[in-house]
DNA sequence: TAATAAAGTTAGTCTAACAAAACAATCTAC
DNA sequence: GTAGATTGTTTTGTTAGACTAACTTTATTA
C-alpha cells in the first residue's frame, strides 16, 4: 500500500478499464479486466483488493465490481487526460490512430494538471484563432510530408486566410 | 536483467545524469549521481553494475564512471527527447520553467520516436509558418490569461500578420 | 441435478528499485 | 604516514507488481 493517495500507473490503468467495462456492460468482470490489462487473472485479484482498500471500488470475493463515487471521479479524470492527449496527438500532430492511442496511454500517467490544462487551451486556440484553424492544421500535415515551407503555397494559404476573415 | 534491450525509466535517468556529470566535470562520481537521483549511494552501485552489464558504462569498483560509445549515444537520445519536450512545454505552451522541466522529465521516458519527431516538426512549423510565428505564440498566452478570443484583438492581429507578409 | 467448464482466488515465487546500516577503500591534512 | 572524513560497496530487508499452479466457487448444460 502506498502511504500517499497517489495511484500507481498500473492502478490507474485498472480504474480506467473498470470504468470502460462498467459503461459498456454495466459491470466489470475480473476476466475482462485481465484481458484488457494483458495480465493473468491472479494479478487482477490483488489489484482489486488494493483498489478496494483505497475505497475506489466496491468489491467482495466472487462479486461483481463497480466503482465507488471517488473511484468513478478518479477514473474519469484519468480518462480525461487520456482523451485530451489522444486528441492532440491525433488531430493536431496528426499521428496515426495506433501511435496516438499508445502514446496517450503512457502519457496520461505522467502529465500534470497544469500542462494538461494548457494543452487543452492550445487545442482550442488552434481551432478558434482566425490565423490558425482547420486549414492551418492541414498545412502542417503538408509541411510534414514535404519537409519544407513552399513560398508559393504559403502565399496562397495567407490569401485564403485573409479572404476568410475580412 | 531485462531480456530485451529496453532500459527502465530509472536506468534512463541514470544514463542521462551520468552524461551531464561527464560533461560538467569530466567524470561521474557515485555520490553525485546519488544526489541527483535522490537515492542512497547503495542504490547507485546496483544501478551501475546493471548499466555495466548492459555495456553502457565503463565501471569497476572504486573507479570513475564513463559512458561507453553505446551508452553515450543512448544518453544523448534521452537528453534529446527531454529537450524537445521541454522546449515545447516552455516555448509553445508557455508553462513555467519548473512545470516544463518536471513534465519533460517524466514524458521523456514514455514518448515514442514518431510522436517526438512530429512534435519537433510542429515546433518548427509554428516558428516558420507565416500564419503563425512568435507573435501568434504570444497571442496564445493572451488567450490563456483572458480565456477568450477578443474579436478586436483578432482583427489587429490579422492585420499585423497581413502587413508582415505582403 | 450432477458433471464439467469457466471464472475467481490463494499461496508462493520472482524481479526491480530502493533504503538502512555495516563495512571497506580512498583521500586529505596535519 | 597515519587518523579521520569522505566516498563507495555489501548485505539485508521492504514494497509493488507481476507470474504460475493449485484450488474453490459459480455457471452451464446434458
Amino acid at each position: 500500500m502506498n502511504q500517499s493517495d497517489e495511484l500507481s500507473e498500473s492502478l490507474e490503468d485498472y480504474l480506467e478499464i473498470i470504468l470502460q467495462l462498467e459503461q459498456s456492460q454495466k459491470v466489470a468482470r475480473a476476466k475482462d479486466i485481465a484481458e484488457r490489462m494483458k495480465v493473468q487473472r491472479g494479478s487482477v485479484t490483488s489489484a482489486l483488493k488494493n483498489l478496494k482498500e483505497k475505497k475506489l471500488i466496491n468489491y467482495e470475493p466472487y462479486s461483481f465490481i463497480t466503482l465507488t463515487p471517488t473511484g468513478k471521479k478518479l477514473a474519469k479524470e484519468i480518462t480525461h487526460r487520456h482523451t485530451v492527449l489522444r486528441d492532440f496527438l491525433l488531430m493536431i500532430l496528426q499521428l496515426d490512430e495506433e501511435t496516438a492511442e499508445a502514446t496517450a496511454c503512457r502519457m496520461e500517467h505522467v502529465i500534470d494538471n497544469k500542462s494538461l490544462e494548457k494543452l487543452l487551451l492550445f487545442f482550442d486556440f488552434i481551432y478558434n484563432c482566425p490565423r490558425a484553424g482547420k486549414d492551418w492544421v492541414e498545412a502542417f500535415l503538408d509541411y510534414c510530408s514535404s519537409g519544407k515551407l513552399d513560398p508559393e503555397k504559403c502565399e496562397r494559404c495567407l490569401d485564403d486566410c485573409r479572404a476568410r476573415h475580412q
